[in-house]
DNA sequence: ATCCTCCGTGTAATCGATTCCACGAGGAGG
DNA sequence: CCTCCTCGTGGAATCGATTACACGGAGGAT
């Protein structure tokens, strides 16, 4: 593969010339820049980015360490993260934790060994050494989605309070007063965030979530599903199960249907992190919200930011809710209609 | 951040000595690599991989360019990529070309530009320049999923004929016998090869597959929508639409639905690539499954193969049917069982 | 005792870029 | 005509590693 040297000595210049055209630095000659130019051309040469990130000390290239890319919702993250990161003049590197803080630990540490310029963060756990050692130490960092208390790290997420409030009330409405979550990892804070969202709009209704109706899952498919048994054969199961992310949603709808129950009559289901499917599964799935793809560019903003030097601030947008059909009928239209019967 | 020098001052050693305990040289004294191992402990250091690279002129990085992350079959091709590149010593940088032609190039640039050491790629269209150039200059390569006739590289790939041929006696069994496909791009092999197997198979039965009957879709679901709004405003509307890839499948099913008609009762729905969302959708989608891990597995090993001067052979793996609601009455239990009448 | 080997170690070249500094030519100003 | 800038250019240092080569000392063979 050609390097710089050759191109210098085809286009009769030193490479120092060459480096300049390539920069393009103003002070070289017309003349000198056709020449470089057609050598570059004529040897297809492309500069060695590993050399050129040596001297500068910069990859302008991003890490990514997210959850698990298999669920969708990080999927679409992990898109628009690239997607804006390009449009910015960067690359990123993906790292697939799988929810494993070791699997974590082993992609910060590539990560950081390859120079990376900044890191895009969604913790799987409180924080593994190598990503608080990063933090500490000065690399431009930005949690996205989750983050770990106490580290001086902006975050870029979203908030569901008010979508959850928004999910209650439709709830409620529709006559169900036992409603039971199926929480993620405590050690995550979108892990008790989204059941303290749900305990506070319970309360506002004068309703209670008792240990019971709390179920610990790990944001995997089979973790819905086993919590999901598990609430079936309480003396007295919820009406509605209430996943902490779409994974355990579709544990849940398997385990609910391997019983020969049917969803929304037999049981309500609703999920955290709506996608594209929940609109094509039987039934569609209410769900909230999340502005992924705007989380994915602000984290990409706030973390070049830091990169480049400027302060780089977090952020929090609100999250929405769905209203499908997996929690019973769905409300009235409002043009004139012919009156229905409740389901109840 | 700490570098060798910085170790060899802290072990009172030469950096040739840090280096040679770093990449376990015989030749170092036990006293020596104490000393240095203590530094490195102490500085926290970590290699640059960054230096080393350029100095080795290897990366241990692999390239994936894939069509679409978004669509779970390649999700889960980079997910097992990622592992078994892990397992083998390699990291893997992700290119997402979302079936631009444009796009691809661009990562494949950028890719080499970073001096990977192997590049997979599931080409969107024909080759772009950058990519055929690769490949004429010898970098090592494989395609994975899609591939380009003519150019010498090793594919990894899955078969789908005998897959397709099951799908067809099933669909025949149930009485279909206007079967339409959702075509891929015809400058993909995938694209191309599902319509022949198609064909092929519908002429064992004596059926034709007429050019009314052969939509032209992109792989998503946007195509898939638009090619199935076709199909049903045709005088003789097919009783099959068969969809080239799961997103236009999911195309399809908002198109019938749009329209108040039902799967499989008003029209059958069938789709290549199985994907863990099939089974929970209204109703759950027969698919061809492919071996994706597998596929995922052997590319890898296929390219670091050739990246570590071995030859690396190319690998067809069969595909299978996977038979779940969307085309009618699943075929009766293989148990003695009740007379079932015909669904024709 | 002498010579040869082998072992552990350090010096320095190298990878491919960027960039500081020096230098020569040419133009402007005195 | 001389001096001083400015401009374009090249030489060489540098980034952080790896590794060929040289060298000194210890130990074995004769």
């Amino acid at each position: 593969m050609a390097s710089i040297k050759d191109v210098a000595a085809r286009a009769g210049v030193s490479v120092a010339t060459v480096s300049r055209v390539l920069n393009d630095h103003p002070s070289v000659s017309a003349d000198a820049r056709t020449r470089v130019l057609a050598a570059v051309e004529a040897l297809g040469y492309r500069p060695n980015a590993v050399a050129r990130s040596l001297r500068t000390d910069q990859t302008r290239t991003l890490g990514l360490v997210i959850s698990d890319v298999m669920n969708p919702y990080f999927t679409e993250l992990a898109r628009s993260v690239e997607e804006e990161a390009r449009a910015l003049g960067y690359s990123v590197i993906i790292g697939n934790a799988d929810e494993r803080p070791d699997l974590q630990d082993h992609h910060v540490t590539t990560l950081l060994d390859r120079r990376i310029d900044g890191l895009l963060v969604s913790p799987t756990d409180g924080g593994s050494p190598r990503m608080l050692d990063a933090a500490r130490t000065g690399t431009p960092m930005v949690f996205v989605d989750r983050w770990i208390p106490g580290v001086d790290v902006p975050v870029v997420r979203s908030d569901g309070r008010g979508a959850v409030r928004d999910l209650v009330a439709h709830l409620y409405g529709l006559g169900h007063r036992r409603l039971a979550i199926i929480a993620g990892p405590a050690a995550t804070t979108t892990g008790r965030e989204r059941v303290d969202a749900f305990r506070e709009a319970l309360g506002a209704y004068g309703l209670a979530l008792p240990d019971a109706y709390i179920g610990q899952g790990d944001f995997q498919a089979d973790s819905g599903r086993r919590v999901t048994e598990g609430f079936l054969d309480l003396a007295e199961p919820p009406e509605v199960v209430f996943a902490a992310d779409n994974l355990m949603a579709l544990g849940a709808l398997d385990a609910v249907r391997a019983r020969g129950l049917r969803v929304p009559d037999d049981i309500a289901l609703a999920a955290f992190d709506d996608i594209p499917w929940f609109v094509h599964t039987d039934p569609p799935v209410t769900a909230v919200a999340q502005p992924t793809r705007e989380l994915g560019r602000a984290a990409v903003r706030a973390l070049v930011d830091r990169v480049e030097g400027r302060p780089g601030a977090s952020v929090t947008l609100p999250a929405r809710l769905v209203v499908r059909r997996s929690c019973g009928e769905p409300t009235p239209p409002q043009s004139p209609s012919p009156v229905r019967r409740s389901t109840s």
